[in-house]
DNA sequence: GCCGTTTTCGGCCCGACTGTTTTCAGTCG
């Protein structure tokens, strides 16, 4: 049984074929269709079974077909007919920047370059030389882009959590070196999906040129790509592309929705834009030549009939339907995250350490914090916090905060409590080769969380059992968490989310913003999610305020 | 190939930047 991202990567694969041979229109349907798919929360097969595949946005007659046929057969006749039309290469091709799909059909039927590497030797040989269209430096150009793409790690999405603390630098050295008024994220980092391809900045200024330069001498900027009057494209050391744009601020709100996409959120603003006669672009919305909104997001969805969407369900999933009705129901908010259910301390935390959290978390406003003082770690072994830590957490009583005591278990029930330290509840993970849930539900009475349970796959197997056995799931993330696609899921059954605040991480730590981030993806409000209830409410007993 | 509070046909986001142009094509986001 192929799964969404294989029928995914299929359609992308014809779009590109369909590219090379100069349809029009073609790719853009199948991508969407990919598109689709990947973001769908249960298998393909599933929606195909309930006769549901023409409810998916961009999924017609002709590609509702095609799905049946490949996930009957595995095959797709027209993927193989398509295939023997280009060679295989030259699909390489394309992913090479700068390189679209008539430069690489040209190179195809003019110089009969199949590949990359076949491009690199045409280069070298200097055959390019005299071709109408490639003077001298749209050839060095390619002949670097080849070069790069053969390196490690070119073209590759970083994982959110990876890019967050490098966009957090470039912010604050943008800052630092004057002449920015205001300054934000935008693109998929600000959507907060899980990978981000490139980092986009927008800055307002009265002095463009003093920005660029200083973005171009920032210490974390490899190379300047390309420079004009309004944007500046760099490639960081580390490999990942920023574009830094500078705009007015009467437009900065149609310029930051419009950079923060996605790219399909913004074709059905446009689309809706269009039919009421207006006008949407990076400027403001316009009436005729008049501009009428741009200086705040909210200007444009108003003057579109549309409430605010928040940046992160702007994925064209029916948020814009809704926005049109009324106000989108509230997602979470990082003030309304009570407490943290999952933290850990260092296995060598000392007396101090636990204060230091416990301070933390007062001034985050927690009202409690649950502490995992031992169990199970990911290797299986037993481990406990020092004596000294343990009874620091039982000493302390921080006024208006709550500390309860956690143990981690194997979820597949190796792991008894035995010699284990006293605990108010647990928190299942999964270890070892069978890393699903237990077979059994967890006793009665006793508040469970499971964590650590892993990203889309393990969520399939994770999210029935918690439903049944009324267990919260964490979000964020890192492969052991829920990404957003399998929270929703976990959502859509009902079943409650964790999100982790990072109270006792460091204060630039990515885990906390972006598991909340990955929460609202998953459309969570604050009462999908545990903690934003009272203490009592969160866990059951465990945390009611103990008594002096 | 998809889609539809103008439509089952005729649209399909649109502007910046680059290199190669003598007015524009290709790529990108």
């Amino acid at each position: 049984m192929p799964t969404n991202r294989e029928a995914a990567e299929l359609f992308r694969s014809i779009a590109d074929i369909l590219d090379v041979l100069g349809e029009r229109f073609k790719p853009e349907a199948y991508r969407r269709a990919a598109r689709s798919i990947e973001s769908l929360t249960e298998d393909l097969a599933a929606v195909a079974a309930r006769n549901e595949l023409r409810t998916i946005p961009g999924i017609g007659e002709a590609i509702e077909e095609k799905i049946r046929e490949y996930l009957t057969t595995g095959h797709l006749a027209y993927y193989e007919r398509l295939q023997k039309e280009v060679p295989p290469g030259i699909l390489d091709l394309l992913r090479v920047p700068g390189l679209g799909p008539k430069t690489a059909r040209r190179f195809w039927l003019e110089l009969g370059v199949e590949g990359p590497a076949e491009l690199a030797d045409a280069i070298a040989k200097g055959r390019l030389t005299g071709v109408a269209g490639f003077g001298p430096k749209k050839v060095e150009q390619i002949r670097s882009a080849l070069a790069a793409a053969a390196g490690p790690g070119a073209g590759q999405r970083l994982p959110i959590d990876t890019a967050y603390p490098v966009a957090q630098r470039l912010v604050a050295g943008l800052k630092a070196a004057g002449g920015v008024e205001r300054i934000e994220l935008a693109g998929s980092f600000r959507r907060c999906r899980e990978t981000v391809g490139d980092l986009d900045i927008l800055v307002t200024s009265s002095e463009p040129e003093r920005v660029f330069d200083a973005f171009s001498r920032l210490p974390e900027v490899g190379e300047v790509r390309l420079r004009g009057g309004t944007k500046e494209t760099v490639v960081l050391r580390q490999g990942l592309q920023v574009d830094l744009r500078v705009v007015e601020p009467a437009a900065f709100g149609a310029a930051w929705l419009y950079f923060t996409g996605s790219k399909d959120h913004n074709v059905h603003l446009r689309s809706i834009a269009r039919d009421r006669g207006l006008k949407v672009n990076e400027y403001g919305i316009f009436r005729g030549e008049e501009r009428i909104g741009g200086r705040t997001e909210e200007e444009v969805y108003a003057a579109l009939g549309l409430a605010w969407v928040p940046p992160e369900i702007r994925e064209d999933r029916g948020e814009i339907d809704a926005a049109a009705r009324g106000p989108l129901p509230p997602l979470v908010t990082a003030p309304e995250l009570r407490g943290d259910l999952h933290c850990h301390l260092a296995p060598d935390a000392s007396a101090r350490d636990v204060d230091r959290m416990i301070a933390a978390a007062r001034a985050r406003h927690l009202d409690y914090v649950g502490v995992v003082v031992g169990g199970v770690g990911a290797d299986g072994a037993r481990w406990t916090l020092p004596s000294a830590a343990l009874a620091r957490l039982d000493s302390a009583r921080p006024p208006g905060v709550t500390v309860g005591r956690a143990r981690e278990d194997a979820s597949n029930g190796d792991a008894s409590p035995g010699d284990a330290p006293r605990s108010d509840y647990r928190i299942l993970r999964p270890i070892g080769s069978s890393p699903g849930p237990p077979t059994r539900p967890p006793p009665s009475g006793e508040w469970t969380l499971a964590a650590h349970v892993g990203g889309d796959e393990a969520a399939r197997r994770w999210v029935p059992w918690a439903r049944s056995a009324r267990v919260a799931l964490e979000v964020g993330p890192g492969p052991e968490r829920l990404d957003s696609t399998a929270a929703r899921a976990a959502r859509e059954a009902g079943v409650a989310l964790h999100v982790p605040t990072g109270v006792a991480l460091a204060e630039d730590d990515p885990l906390a913003p972006v598991a909340l981030g990955f929460a609202r993806r998953s459309g969570a409000g604050p009462k999908d999610v545990k903690n934003t209830a009272r203490a009592a409410d969160a866990t059951g007993a465990w945390a009611r305020p103990k008594r002096a």
